[in-house]
Formats: structure tokens, sequence, C-alpha cells
DNA sequence: TAAAAATGTCTCATGTGTGTGACATTTGTC
DNA sequence: GACAAATGTCACACACATGAGACATTTTTA
């Protein structure tokens, strides 16, 4: 559809630059401006949408990952591989939670992300009661140390200089290290 | 002097907004947007300057971290410490760095940035030649590990989830941790 | 104190992103 | 083919950031 197709393709352009005028976001998804107006109201809408496109994606693979095995280190990796597939869009909805999430209330479209959310946070305990792993670090810590994870695998693929083949083995080296795995 | 509070002022409110207008950032320094322009031609200026200011402190800050000790796993923790002191410059340095600089020659101005980050790439080697730490990993990942774990504790300081007093011990931890360290 | 420099205030022209209206054109559907 | 929906094209008004000119005021300096 074309909607799917503007938002694909602005989280794509936004990802990049947030402040990308319309009609860059209209070109790259090959409409004309007008006929963006037509599907989003205005910016925001867009930027609505794309959240909650985002936030669906983002749920869904970390689900997928947190049924994939009753093992919490297994969990953990799968979701922390899931994240990395999440690519861009994981990116953006990272820039937008912290520049422009602000401004809006804790609204509706949080509950997807809070229940990805709360799993994820159950999991980092139970972990820490296992003695797995440190329960020296805070669990808020924890949960940017994976967040951070994920945006040092995307930036270091987009750079060039590592090798994309050694990422995701880095990543949950890197990871599960600094938390005291192991 | 005024140029230098504009800077002072410029970096702390482009590290919120790259994109704010320079009212907001005269503003914020206490001065005229007109007198804004006299210091710098326009808003490219200013931000070279700003680049050029948070080149200073960063080389300065690396430079003094790492001749603090001639141990390399100590200059490494120092190197770190220095960056997250950088705090707030550091951030802005990186946001530049992904999408201002891009349209930028690498030009003059990066000279010292290299210097720093030739010590840095010197020192990593060297560690990985004293199986100190893990020479499965390349030198570019580490240096993301680095970089971002930065990142990571200046979003933690500004979250206000994760205890101050923790933040660096939590931060050396995770980091000397994620490259193999120990 | 007098001259010079820096800054503040007001104004203006310019460029650009935005949202919308009117109408033509294309595409899809029966 | 005929109709309807979606999209493209052109045009417009609006808001806003920008950079600069003219001149008053303050601050520095000699």
């Amino acid at each position: 559809m074309t909607s799917q197709k503007i938002i694909d393709n602005a989280i794509a352009v936004l990802n990049e630059d947030f402040y990308a005028p319309l009609d860059i976001i209209a070109g790259q998804a090959g409409v004309n401006r007008r006929t963006l107006h037509r599907h989003f109201k205005d910016r925001a809408a867009l930027i609505d949408a794309c959240w909650a496109d985002m936030m669906q994606t983002w749920h869904r693979a970390m689900l997928a990952a947190y049924h994939s095995s009753t093992d919490p280190v297994v969990q953990l990796e799968q979701m922390l591989y899931a994240g990395i597939d999440c690519g861009v869009k994981y990116a953006f909805l990272n820039t937008l939670q912290t520049k422009y999430l602000n401004e809006k209330a804790g609204a509706v479209e949080n509950e997807a992300y809070e229940q990805a959310k709360n799993n994820w946070f159950s999991l980092v305990p139970e972990l820490q009661r296992q003695k797995l792993i440190s329960d020296s670090l805070s669990v808020a810590w924890i949960r940017m140390l994976f967040v951070n994870m994920i945006n040092t695998t995307i930036q270091a693929l987009r750079s060039g200089d590592v090798a994309p083949n050694d990422i995701k083995k880095f990543a949950w080296y890197s990871f599960s290290r600094s938390i005291g795995l192991l």
C-alpha cells in the first residue's frame, strides 16, 4: 500500500536526518508531496505512523525471540539478535524516544512497548538471581547496555569498518561480558 | 570572551537539538542574535567553531589521560573517564561526526582528532599483544565499543535512572569486560 | 573626557518548508 | 467503456529562520 511505502521510506530518511523536508521523503517513496499529505495530515501524523510501525516490528521481534527458548541466557541472546535485525528501524526508534517522545504524553501506543520492555525487565533479575550475570549492576544500566549495543552494531554495519560476518558474534560476546556473563 | 560564551552555549543547545534556531542559541548565551552574527559569519561558521572547540577539549583530555600512566590498562581506563568527563561536549561531537562531518572534506581541523585517535589505536594492539584483552575482536569494533560506552554513560546520567555515583564504575566494568579484559 | 569598539534594537529582503485548494491525469473496478 | 478512487501538477498563502543594513546605546580604551 502507498501509506506503508511512505512510512517505510520516511523511517529510512528520517533516520538519517530527523528534520528532512517532506519533499525528500515523498521523493524517496516515489510519490508526490501532495499525495503524502493526503495520507498523513501533517508531519506529526507521519511521525506518529512511523512510531506505531516501528513499535509493531520491534514488539513482534522481541516476543518471538523471548519465546524461542526457556533458557534466559538464550532468550537474551536471541533478543539481542532480534534488535540488531530490526536495524535501521530500531535506531530511529531510539532517536524518537530521546528527542521527540519527550513532548508527547506517555500515551496509548506505548502499551506494546511497555509489554516488550516488561518481558525484558523480568529476564534480567532472573539472570541475576541465578548468579549468571553481575548483580552489582542495576537493571536500568543493563537495559542501556542492551540498547546501546544494538546501536553500536548498527553503526558498525554502516561504517563498513567491521566485517559484517563478525558483527553479531562480536555484539553478543561484548554485551554478554559487559553484564558480567561468564 | 563573548565568542567563547556563544560557543559554549551553542554546544549545549545544539546538543539538544542540532537544528535549533540561532535565536535560541543567542538567547541562551545572553546576547542578541545580531551580535552572534557579528562573531560568526553564518550558522556553518558557528558550528565549525564549536567543532574546533570540542576537538581541543577532547584532545587535551585524551592526551592527559594517556600520559597519566605507562600501564596501558590504566591508560585506557583514564581515557574512558576523560571521555565521560567531556560529557555533553562529546555527545555533540558524535552527532556532528555522523551527520554533519560527512559533508566536509576530511580537512585540516581533523588533525588533532587523528592524533588522539592514533594514540588510542596504538593502545589496543598493545593490549592485544600482551594478551590482556581479546585479540579476536577487531580494533575498529573496540573503538566503537569505547565511543558508545561514553554515549551510554551520558544517556544514563541524563535519564536519571542510574545513580550518578555508580556510573563511572559501571562504565569501566562493562567496557573492560566487553573487550575481554580480565 | 573623548574616541573607538562592541553590543542592542529595529527593519527589511530572501529563501524555504509547509499545508491546502483547484484541476488534470492516471489507475483500478464494475 | 464508464465511473470512481487515487495520484500528479500547478498555484497560493503562511510561518519562520536567516543574514544584513542603519542607527542608538553601552562599554572599553587611550
